[in-house]
DNA sequence: GCTATCACG
DNA sequence: ACGTACGTGATAGCA
């Protein structure tokens, strides 16, 4: 009766779903499900329908909570914690998703899902079929025959380990039935099954080498010695109950054939449509499903809305007359990341039912005049996607952009700041509207990226730039709902053409200073590396952290204070600890600290400098960061060395870019806990602030229970550390790190900390308890952050959402507030009419180029604008400071 | 492409 | 008991 090609897959599907959620890193979809264990679970399913190429399928399940074996021992599985809502929910995923393959899956009231596949697995062995056998549970090596193997998973899900007799022998020296005596004997913590006491894997199997059962080592108990022969004696029921429960049940009474449980593989659609609810985009693109689902989706919604793509190329430019007056939406796509260097594709119009096509080497056409009257024109409105990038690739062009109304990457961004994929294609799967091509799948990636033929292209520009028409509304709405219009419109959106005028400013940086510390930095470079040769007696590779390891740990034998996932840590952290053991760790510090300057900043920034105008220009981004906060690229200019003298040196290559012009820098002075004293209403901490005290001091006075003559240095230092850690959602651990204290002296020092400052801790508990309830929080300004994990019953991704819930609204009204700084000092510049210049941005700090004559001006203006950029019950204070350069201006 | 490291606020 | 301080970007080494 059976086919001899016939081979049955039998999954434990309770084994491998618990696997995988607790091997994945936590995951959710857009509408925040949990997906991390389905998707381990389907990339295992994958593997094995692969490599198997089963003819049957099954997955079993446990049902309910109590089975027969409960009948004889009440306790079963009584030590296993309760399972998580974040896996529980995804049990209805996975029966959803198994129904889409096309698998059967199976359950029964009173059996677990290891009976079911027992059952199964010998009603194929009768019918002369092979199985394989898939878990995350090593009792079910007891079904090992010739015809039926079992697979275990390891490392998570990724991997599995297949098991024969023949394989079972030699790893264990038992046969297949063994096992259950095994586990008798050894117990499972994890079912609560007793075993006996004392008695391990190793113990266990020494046993069972010599006696073969269970039964038996207890017939032969006198033979045994010590202790544990006292152990055995005494557990003689319990082994033989572990047994009995550790023994799968082969009887289920199953009310269907194997037939029934027949595979023909899957329906590619059907799987796709799951997927996509998943968001399960790798598989797809793994399966082939993505590009033919996609590609369909996308030509529906091309049809759904009607649009005609019109490539002006062939249509002529006068066609465009007409686009003009009903232009909704604008896009402008290039290729690469950096705007200031970055090539023009091509320019789309939305407009009615039309998508005009540009291709963007045309824009320095004659005719193409009237267009470029369009960009530059404020009467005419323009809807776009990352507006901040288009201005500046559209400036190097000579055009002005102007009448941006709506930025739709930029709004997305604020409705959730975390959201990874700010991709058009992207945002219409976060907003749930028909699709389009993501821009992989039409340009490639990598080495492998091209542009298409005109027309292909000019459909996929057409495509994305109707899809900013229709993601518009969504997002201007939501905008309104969750209360971010002022946000938006007020702020962050004329803030871009701010950061836009600064980058294209650009900073003048001295390339013959840079050069000049550079070879002084490469003297001491080569010394050093000498030096490091000569103490290691031997030379190698010191900036391989590997090399590096091997010689510190292995050769010189240092002790391993810490390790990385790879290897050994060799970090500054690590190296500091290590100096006094031997005089290479200084050299290698002081090499590590060299060789950054070097590549970093000598040549990474050299290679910055445009050498027409000598200047750098930066790209601020203003939707990556979670908190608010701008970042800076190619290069960063956040990032400027100052904490260490040698570093600081970097700032005096940057300079005015006139003559007798003056670098002038103005920072907030501790503009985190003047924001903290304000949203926690701490009178302490307001009073200190309304004072002008020094905050470390005021803060060591408390802790330490002392007057303020009596702190000293140290004390100091350890209050601003509490201080820093305040800020960051404190902990004990963190501060008992970051001061080289225990940790129950750390958690004394934050007690001592909350008892001066009960306000603080107030608003601890509350900001905590508000983001478990709203699932988010807010900074003054409202902008928002969700904080899905404050609720995970994980320990770790708990903690560090509730962290991150304490600062996210500390950093992000100090970003609020110095954004709104920027737009004052930036209207204030245009309306006094003045020449000065406003440069960078470094999240406390503004700087500018100013001429002499309005040195005095700057002085007394910056200050006052930042000062008050936002009303708060504590005073802001901006210092300013002025010199012939970034280093001087200190 | 990923990991470790280190520069800044 | 659990094991991290908050937020970024650039570089070199290595697979």
């Amino acid at each position: 009766m059976g086919n001899d090609k016939d081979k049955l897959v039998l999954i434990d599907g309770n084994s491998i779903i618990n696997r995988a959620f607790y091997a994945l890193p936590p995951l959710t979809s857009s509408n925040g499900l949990h997906t991390n264990a389905v998707l381990g679970f389907t990339t295992m399913l994958l593997k094995v329908l692969e490599e198997e190429k089963p003819s049957h399928v099954l997955v079993a399940f446990d049902a309910g909570k109590v089975t027969f074996r409960h009948e004889g021992y009440s306790e079963y599985k009584g030590g296993r914690q309760k399972t998580p809502p974040e896996l529980s929910e995804q049990f209805p995923l996975l029966k959803e998703l198994l129904q889409a393959f096309s698998i059967s899956q199976f359950e029964l009231a009173g059996y677990e899902a290891d009976d079911i596949i027992g059952t199964m697995a010998k009603l194929a062995a009768e019918q002369g079929k092979s199985a394989i056998v898939v878990s995350g549970d090593k009792d079910m090596l007891q079904l090992a025959t010739d015809e039926v193997s079992v697979l275990i998973t390891r490392k998570g899900v990724s991997e599995v380990e297949r098991f024969t007799p023949a394989s079972i022998g030699e790893k264990y020296g038992l046969t297949p039935a063994q096992i259950i005596d095994l586990k008798g004997l050894m117990g499972d913590a994890s079912d609560n099954i007793p075993g006996v006491p004392g008695v391990g894997e190793k113990t266990a199997l020494k046993l069972l080498h010599e006696y073969g059962t269970v039964e038996n080592v207890l017939q032969h108990v006198e033979e045994i010695k010590g202790k544990l022969r006292e152990n055995i004696e005494t557990n003689q029921d319990n082994a033989r109950m572990s047994k009995q429960l550790a023994t799968i049940y082969r009887e289920v009474p199953l009310e269907f054939s194997i037939e029934d449980v027949a595979w023909k593989g899957y329906e590619s659609a059907t799987l796709a449509a799951a997927f996509r609810k998943l968001e399960f985009k790798n598989l797809s693109e793994r399966l082939n499903l993505g590009a033919a689902d996609e590609a369909m989706e996308a030509e529906s919604a091309e049809t759904a809305s009607h649009y005609e793509v019109v490539r002006v190329e062939e249509a002529g430019w006068g066609v465009l007359t007409e686009a003009f007056p009903v232009a909704e939406a604008v896009l402008v796509d290039s290729v690469g990341d950096n705007p200031h260097q970055s090539e023009g594709i091509g320019i789309t119009i939305v407009a009615g039912a039309k998508c005009y096509v540009v291709p963007y080497a045309l824009l320095s056409d004659k005719e193409a005049k009237p267009l470029v009257a369009w960009l530059e024109d404020a009467g005419a409105p323009k809807i776009s996607y990352d507006l901040h990038r288009v201005e500046l690739i559209l400036a190097r062009s000579g055009i002005t952009l102007r009448g941006q109304s709506f930025d739709v990457q930029l709004a997305a961004y604020l409705l959730d700041p975390t959201e990874a994929d700010p991709s058009l294609h992207g945002l219409l799967q976060r907003y749930k509207l028909a699709p389009i091509l993501p821009d992989e799948a039409v340009y490639g990636k990598g080495a492998k990226f091209r542009l298409p033929s005109g027309e292909e292209l000019a459909k996929h520009l057409a495509a994305k730039a109707e899809a900013v028409r229709r993601l518009q509304p969504h997002l201007a709405e939501q905008l309104e709902e969750l209360g971010m219009h002022r946000l938006y419109y007020e702020l962050e959106q004329p803030l871009s053409i701010v950061l836009a005028g600064m980058e294209k400013q650009g900073i003048t940086v001295n390339a013959d200073a840079l050069r000049e510390l550079g070879a002084e930095f490469q003297r001491r470079l080569e010394e050093t590396t000498e030096a490091i040769y000569a103490s290691a007696g031997f030379e190698f590779n010191i900036g391989s952290t590997r090399q590096l390891g091997e010689v510190l740990f292995e050769r010189l034998g240092l002790p391993v204070l810490k390790k990385t996932k790879t290897g050994y840590s060799t970090d500054a952290e690590v190296l500091e600890k290590l100096e006094p053991h031997h005089e290479i760790v200084r050299l290698i510090l002081h090499y590590r600290q060299l060789s950054k300057l070097q590549s970093t900043y000598i040549e990474g920034l050299l290679k910055e400098i445009r050498p027409e105008t000598g200047k750098i220009h930066t790209f601020y981004r203003q939707t990556i960061a979670a908190t608010g906060r701008l970042s800076s690229q190619f290069p960063n200019l956040q990032n400027i060395p100052i904490r260490m003298e040698e570093g600081r040196q970097i700032r005096k290559a940057f300079v005015p870019s006139e003559p007798d012009w003056t670098i002038l820098a103005a920072d907030y002075s501790q503009i985190e806990l003047r924001v903290l004293a304000h949203i926690s209403g701490d009178d302490g901490l307001k009073e200190a602030f309304l004072k002008e005290m020094d905050i470390h001091t005021k803060t060591a006075m408390d802790v330490f229970g002392v007057q303020a003559d009596q702190v000293d240095a140290n004390m100091r230092r350890q209050a601003k550390a509490v201080n820093f850690g305040i800020v960051y959602g404190i902990s004990d651990w963190g501060l008992s790190q970051n001061l080289n204290i225990t940790r129950g002296e750390a958690a004394e020092f934050i007690e001592q900390y909350f008892l001066a400052f009960p306000g603080v801790r107030r608003y601890m508990t509350d900001i905590v308890e508000r983001a478990r309830n709203d699932g988010y929080v807010t900074t003054l300004l409202e902008r928002r952050r969700y904080l899905p994990e404050i609720r995970h019953s994980n320990f770790n991704l708990r903690s560090f959402a509730e962290r991150t819930a304490m600062n996210t609204p500390i950093q992000g009204t100090a970003a609020d507030i110095i954004k709104l700084a920027m737009m004052h000092m930036n209207e204030a510049l245009i309306e006094r009419e003045l020449r000065s210049r406003m440069l960078l941005q470094v999240h406390d700090e503004l700087v500018f180029e100013v001429p002499a004559d309005e040195v005095e001006l700057m002085k007394k203006l910056v200050p006052e604008v930042m000062g008050s950029a936002l009303k708060l019950d504590v005073p802001l204070l901006a210092e300013v400071s002025f010199g012939s350069n970034w280093y001087e201006a200190k």
